[in-house]
DNA sequence: CCAATTTACGGCCCTCGTAAGCATT
DNA sequence: AATGCTTACGAGGGCCGTAAATTGG
């Protein structure tokens, strides 16, 4: 069978013309490199240089089989060389799902630091509704999440990735709007919004436990986006993490809370995850580590 | 060192993901198989394949050098299917030299045949004076040249190749241009325009011959086409190969020789040569055959 | 006669296959 | 207990290197 070294010895001996010089710089002796070469002729059933006294000339045959196999020589090198960095991690790729809204806060941060460090390994993020998270990273379909703790964490390693408050967020035109910072009697009596338990239980809980009292509930959806946005539209008031003011919209006020409640975007990966990328980009998400 | 059987190997193992399957597929028995695969993680020091009791999972990097081994295997095959064929000639380059008038009679008739029996051969074709295609062929620079025979053929191997006879081209409104067949007398007297003697001598003494008396010479050009063209503007007579009436220029009429004399392109290949599409050239060459 | 490659031959390493070992389900 | 991969070990083959033969200028 055909053998990458027969295309090393015959890349060597059609490169200088000369066995001689060939073996030299292969390191073995002459009578190898010809056998090993008329071999590889053998099998092929193909004359690949013709041997004269003083000079030795490729045929059409061979120099066609020069180039092919200088390719193949470069294709393998250059395979190992992957295989090494795709096993270090510095080559790859990592799937990453991540809650809509985190688009405005974690997601940039960390990726625009991972692929500063890590050119080489190609995200692909997806935006993902917060009750698929968990369930994506343990079933493979992702690397990493990006969300809220999901309370049941079924053997899910986490970091903490981005702590951040909770704000109010009214209509512009509402009377609380220009308010400096919120107590929960002052938002007694607002028809809420509110994103289901079952979608963000951590951050609705996070909410009710601020607000002494149970809120009137108007409706439920499950973007913070949407909520933001139906705030705007005069349907009612809202509880939802500061960063979502990066959304700009201008029918809507932001107003801090008195001892605004935290909540805290994890990095979610399976303990016995395989990507070798993913040690970096655990290695990151430390790094933002908040204070 | 890697080994193509070691690919071979770890692709059989990869797609099956089952060591004993692969060896079986592989005709050989598992132990080998494991160390094959074993030393080849070893090499790469990366780990392809996670054994475990009762499946076989590929690692990331296992995956991605699965993919880079079988183009290496698949071009290793077409290396050698391509290295066959290019021995065979029915794949490979053939560079021809022709003198630039051919263009309008063998050359077509010759390379639309080729090209019809053997699409995988790609032809160079390279006008040429005809003074330069017997070098051009011995030094290696084209495979074959068409043209007249060259007088001095150091040592080339021809085939005949397309014969055809001389004809006269006068200027449209000149006296003779309606005449149906010339005698050397009728043009005894015109002022000839030739292609010089080192260029064509067979083309030359062909002319000369028929022509009884030597002719008046106005000037010599070294195209055929040139020859053609300068006849009419007005400026002489010539005697040309027929073909050249292609050329379908208006100011010029083509009127047949009484017992005109033929010429003959050769195919001229060196005896040595080694490109095996030639011998595909030699015989279409041959089926092409004057009568 | 010299340069260069191929052929001859002995020693060694490497691989294969059988058989035993080991781990997981 | 059964399945499936790995390790152990002896036999065989292939490859390397030294040395001799061959080929061509």
């Amino acid at each position: 069978m055909i053998d990458i070294r027969q295309l090393r010895y015959f890349v060597a001996v059609a490169e200088t013309l000369h066995f001689g010089r060939a073996a030299e710089r292969l390191h073995v002796t002459q009578p190898p490199l010809s056998r090993q070469v008329a071999a590889l002729e053998q099998e092929l059933g193909v004359r690949l240089i013709e041997r004269h006294s003083r000079r030795a000339v490729l045929t059409p045959a061979g120099a066609r089989f020069l180039e092919d196999a200088r390719q193949i020589i470069a294709a393998l090198d250059r395979a190992c060389r992957d295989a090494r960095a795709w096993q270090s991690g510095d080559l790859g790729e990592l799937t990453i799902g991540f809650m809509m809204h985190a688009a405005y806060s974690s997601v940039p941060l960390l990726t625009r630091r991972f692929a500063t460090a890590h050119p080489d390994v190609t995200l692909h993020l997806r935006e993902t509704l917060p009750m698929m998270l968990a369930d994506g990273v343990m079933e493979g379909r992702f690397d990493a999440a990006i969300g809220f703790d999901p309370g049941t964490r079924r053997g899910l390693a986490t970091s903490p990735l981005y702590r951040e408050p909770l704000a109010a967020v009214v209509p512009s035109d509402h009377h609380l709007a220009s308010a400096s910072a919120l107590t929960p009697d002052q938002l007694a009596g607002e028809r809420f919004i509110l994103s289901p338990a079952d979608v963000t239980p951590t951050l609705r809980r996070a909410i009710l436990g601020w607000l002494a009292a149970p809120p009137a509930i108007l409706l439920e959806t499950q973007l913070q986006q949407t909520i933001v946005s139906l705030v705007g539209e005069g349907l009612g008031v809202a509880i939802v993490p500061e960063s979502l003011r990066r959304l700009a919209m201008t029918s809507v006020r932001f107003v801090p809370l008195i001892d605004a409640p935290m909540v805290e975007q994890l990095l979610m990966v399976r303990p016995d995850a395989r990507n070798p990328a993913l040690t970096h980009l655990r290695a990151i998400a430390d790094s933002l580590q908040p204070a």
